[in-house]
DNA sequence: CGCAAAGCAATGTGATCACATCGAGAAGAG
DNA sequence: CTCTTCTCGATGTGATCACATTGCTTTGCG
């Protein structure tokens, strides 16, 4: 009944986890060129055989690590829009989650962004990306169809070229913020602004 | 009168030149973890001795890369604009070179993207990436004001705020079509729609 | 209890890195 | 022509890398 500790059923996927985070923290702190066995490993608290016990090969481990990034930002915004059902402020939400803002974001973008550069010279990260961008302004244009069914969203407007504006904009933004270009706040406003112009852009026929 | 060959007033620049374009080609083709002397000194046409003695140091190296992509950046868009004094077309001019559509805009960019990570992980590259956006924002800036000047854009828009959102904009879109996620005619057209956006949103009062 | 296998720490290996060092040769100065 | 100084190719060095190998320890199982 109780875990084992070795053969198929053991914890490997938490084991594998804990380091994919360790990468994570690694790629956040200093860069995906700063991650390596030992640096992961060390991050982890494990000793480096351990890691590569788990990843023979470097390339899995960027790999999973990207995966569980998606993972975790996936559940981060699942929490933070809770069950609401109101189309736009959950678009508002996740959007306005990508500009950073306290120190889970700020990492969080870090790790997006390293993984963002890796992308153009990795073609197995790039096909990831790929999917991850489709879902992502997939489910944006789907927030906006659900508006436009409701009335709050010109049906004049393209669902998913909008979604694709919208969050190439939120990611330029938050890119300023991360490096300082831009303040923070200033870069939410932006973003607020362009959301409320998505929206009902005539305000008279608001119900 | 002819050049000396040695000296300080050799083609010291002119070789250095030459091989921050080979910084340049390496980080384009195969990203900045690609870059090292040797990768360098091959790519140049040159003895890695040769690059040791320009650039003793990696990292000046790297921050002279940086410095020489600007300049050809500047040099190519003030090429591409001449000496057209409506500030529309050249805004216009400015944003979509951004957008990969040749050989050379997507060298560009992928560069660009290339020191924007590393400026994440290097407080050099990050201080000089402000002072270059600083520039940049402000050209694009000072075009709106130019606008605004004509009766072309609104008075109430803050032409340093929609510069911000219009660059960002552009960056995002450039890194959706270098990584394959959206066709580039596309992005062009979703940038052009929104400069169109930021002239004259009331089509009216056009002279 | 004994044993086969899994988990995993430790160590080895060859490559590559940034950078140091050295010396040959070229070019200007006297 | 000699000498000095600059250029820069060649080679050395120690660190770090990904990954291979080895073997001890633990664990489930008969």
């Amino acid at each position: 009944m109780n875990t084992p500790t070795r053969g198929p059923g053991a914890e490997h996927e938490q084991r594998r986890q804990q380091i994919a985070d360790a990468v994570l923290a690694v790629a956040a702190e200093r860069g995906m060129a700063a991650v390596s066995q030992t640096s992961v490993a060390e991050r982890a608290g494990v000793s480096p055989g351990r890691v590569q016990h788990y990843f023979p090969a470097k390339r899995r481990m960027i790999e999973a690590a990207f995966d569980r990034g998606n993972a975790l930002s996936s559940a981060r915004i699942a929490a933070r829009t809770g069950p609401d059902a109101d189309p736009r402020q959950v678009l508002t939400t996740v959007l306005t989650e990508l500009v950073p803002h306290d120190t889970v974001t700020r990492a969080h973008m870090r790790v997006r962004q390293a993984f963002t550069a890796l992308a153009l010279s990795d073609e197995a990260i790039a096909e990831r990306m790929r999917r991850e961008y489709e879902r992502f302004h997939g489910q944006i244009a789907d927030l906006l169809r659900q508006g436009q069914d409701r009335g709050t969203v010109p049906r004049a407007l393209d669902p998913v070229e909008r979604a694709v504006s919208l969050v190439a904009l939120a990611e330029g933004l938050a890119y300023y913020v991360l490096v300082g270009i831009h303040p923070g706040p200033a870069a939410r406003e932006r973003l607020l602004t362009e959301i409320a112009a998505t929206y009902t852009p005539d305000p008279e026929e608001r119900g």
